[in-house]
DNA sequence: ACAGCTTCAATTGTCTGACAAATGATTTCT
DNA sequence: AGAAATCATTTGTCAGACAATTGAAGCTGT
């Protein structure tokens, strides 16, 4: 690992970096123990702050973790899918909200990266994932669910089809595109009408996905991106009314 | 900004979290100038270096920028897309190395996702994007290039796919999946043969979005797909005697 | 000998106070 | 008026200290 430092960069940012490096190239396995931070100010020649400041940085992006205690310290992680979920769904929700992208312009890529996961789902997928499909098509159509009830109803059956791709890397970064969009969606309002569409369109996708038909899912889904489209473009009018 | 903390977690951490929420839901523009690191820890009662880590914290993450100084200090960042790459890539990487995706897996998303990209891409491409994919083509067929700048090459060309879309979401989200397999194909040796098969699948890849034949995209980057996974069987295979 | 308790040492978490460095604003001087 | 020096503000870094946590070693009673 590199120990010297430049000067005129910032010093918590350089031994971050050099940390990371060591991560990246396997200097450092996962699950190994770091040096303390003591034993690290003074390999870096700096003081324990600055060393804190470089450790924090690694533990925001989830690169090692800290335990205090005779045993503790900081130790590298192994990144988990589960873990980096997170982090996408964060930096694409602001993705989206600083960038002014328009509801089209995700929806599109959203649906478009989903397309692509159906072939795969509705020749892999067990039926652990069409069960949950059907379950969230269940609550969906129930009277009593809230509009936040109903989009979070709307992800967690979108994942269950992407997740029946049965590829890890497919489902991480899908999370991020189908997640990230709830809150554009949530500024819709669902009526009874437009709820009992979208049932419909996800009963056919469900289907198709059972029945292994991988044209009729991609056709489904169109049709749900275009009526999502639609309604956007409803609550977009009534607006500027 | 919520500003009371409870006693059993780190401080930092929640320091960093109400400062987060408070950029995510809108209490704090783009832009808009932090509160100075005194009065930070005035406002939640920690020392300033507790502030600090938070803050670094929130740098890392690429929400904040600090600068030195009589007007300087912490300001909310505009998240671009650009600075999003770095990040997903990196995790990317990361994740592939730590989880022991197979190159099949990561291979498959990959293109995957390319494909999805096509159609869009041969009805929206520009120029530009055109004639970045015939430049990256004619460098791959020249004898000198090493293996690295082979990769490197073969990342810009399926870039400029990918960009051609024209949608910022898809590109950022396909940022990670194309580049963070560059290292898992750098293992790879490309035979003058190889090189010269894959130079002309990416001919005809770029031909057919020329022509915006979406379709012959499509399969052509599926030839592509099998062909790279072949590849990387016979290294698999010649590294086991 | 062994289970349970106590003590201990190592490590991170936090605080206080200080100085250095950068940088825009202000004042002063020509 | 314009240029140079000074100032005030803010972040970057340092030193040293104490609190909190936690596994390990040692001790004790049975």
């Amino acid at each position: 690992m590199k120990t010297d430092l430049e000067t005129n960069r910032e010093l918590s940012v350089q031994i971050a970096e050099a940390i990371r490096d060591a991560i990246i190239n396997g200097t450092l396995i996962v699950d190994e123990r770091l040096p303390s931070e003591a034993e690290l100010s003074d390999k870096f020649n700096v003081s324990r702050p600055t060393v804190r400041e470089a450790l924090k940085r690694l533990a925001a992006q989830n690169l090692i973790r800290t335990m205090r205690g005779a045993t503790g310290g900081a130790f590298v992680n192994r990144l988990r899918f589960e873990d980096a979920y997170g982090q996408q769904i964060t930096t694409s929700t602001l993705l989206l909200s600083m960038n002014e992208v328009d509801f089209e312009t995700a929806c599109e890529a959203r649906f478009t990266l989903e397309r692509a996961c159906a072939p795969l789902s509705a020749q892999r997928r067990t039926g652990d994932h069409l069960a949950t499909m059907r379950a969230e098509i269940h609550r969906q159509s129930q009277s009593g669910l809230s509009d936040e009830g109903f989009c979070a109803s709307d992800v967690a059956f979108h994942r269950a089809l992407v997740d029946g791709a049965g590829n890890p890397v497919l489902s991480y970064q899908l999370a991020g595109a189908v997640e990230a969009i709830e809150p554009l969606m949530n500024m819709i309002t669902f009526s009874a009408r437009s709820r009992e569409q979208i049932v419909a369109l996800h009963t056919e996708i469900a289907d198709a996905i059972e029945a292994g038909a991988a044209n009729q899912a991609e056709i489904a889904l169109k049709a749900l991106e275009t009526y999502t489209i639609s309604l956007a473009r409803d609550v977009a009018a009534s607006k500027r009314d």
